[in-house]
DNA sequence: AATATATACATAATTTTCTTATGTATAAGA
DNA sequence: TCTTATACATAAGAAAATTATGTATATATT
C-alpha cells in the first residue's frame, strides 16, 4: 500500500547489510525481514530480489547453499570475503549519500 | 571522480528543492549549485538534468522563461503552484526513505 | 592568433534497476 | 475445498540514470 518506492540502487545495500548481520538468509526470509524492520513500509518484490541475489552471487559477493526444509527448497545466501568488504563500502556510500542529500535538502544544518 | 552515483529517483527531489529555495534557476546553474553544495561529491550530468527539467515542465511542476545573457541562451525554471506542493511531498518522501534506510542499516538506533 | 576551458543548451543510445505480471510447487489454515 | 503462506523463478515493460555526442558563444591561456 504505502509502498514508498525503493530508491533505485539501494536494494543491494539492503541485502548486503542484512546478510552481514544474520550470517545466512534465504530470499523469502529477506523480504519478510525488510517488511518487519520497516513496519511494512518497504516491500521488496520478488522480481527485484531474486535477480539481485543472482547477480551478487555471479559477482562473487555471495555464496549460495541449497537446503530442503519441509519438502520445500530454500537457497541460503551468505557473504563471501569480497562481499563483506563490499558491504562496508556500500554502507559508507549510503551514509555519504544521506549526508549529501541532507546538505542539499537542509543546507542550514550542513 | 568520487562521483558517488546518484540514487535513482532523487534527482527530481534535488531540482525541486533547489528551485524552492532559489526562486528561479537555469540548468547549468543547478549543476554548479549541486557541485558547490556537495563539495564536488555529486555531479548532475546534463544527460540526466535536461530531460528531467523537460519532464517536470511537461507535468506542470515547472514554468520556463527564456532569457539571453551575454548572447547566450538561458532557460530559467521556477516552481508552479503544483510544483511547490509536490516539493513538500517529495521532501517528506525523502525524509521517510532516509528513516527507513536507517532502520535497516542501523536497527539499534531505530 | 590559436587553443583550451567555461558556459549553456540538447538528444540518442545504452545500461541499470526497478515494477508488474506470470509461472511452478508445497504446506498450512479456514 | 479454497485461500493464504512459503519458496523459488523469469519475462516484459518502465523509469531513470550514464555515456557519448552535438551545437554554439565567451573567456582565459599559450
Amino acid at each position: 500500500m504505502s509502498n514508498s518506492k525503493l530508491y533505485k540502487g539501494s536494494l543491494n545495500t539492503i541485502i548486503l547489510k542484512l546478510l552481514n548481520e544474520h550470517d545466512k538468509m534465504y530470499g523469502y526470509e529477506i523480504t519478510q525481514k525488510v517488511k518487519a524492520l520497516t513496519k511494512g513500509e518497504l516491500k521488496i518484490t520478488e522480481g527485484a530480489l531474486y535477480p539481485a541475489l543472482h547477480k551478487l552471487e555471479a559477482e562473487g559477493l555471495l555464496d549460495v547453499e541449497v537446503a530442503k526444509v519441509d519438502n520445500r527448497l530454500r537457497k541460503y545466501y551468505k557473504l563471501t570475503e569480497t562481499g563483506t568488504k563490499e558491504t562496508v563500502t556500500k554502507l559508507e556510500e549510503l551514509a555519504e549519500y544521506i549526508k549529501t542529500m541532507q546538505a542539499l535538502v537542509n543546507p542550514k544544518l550542513a
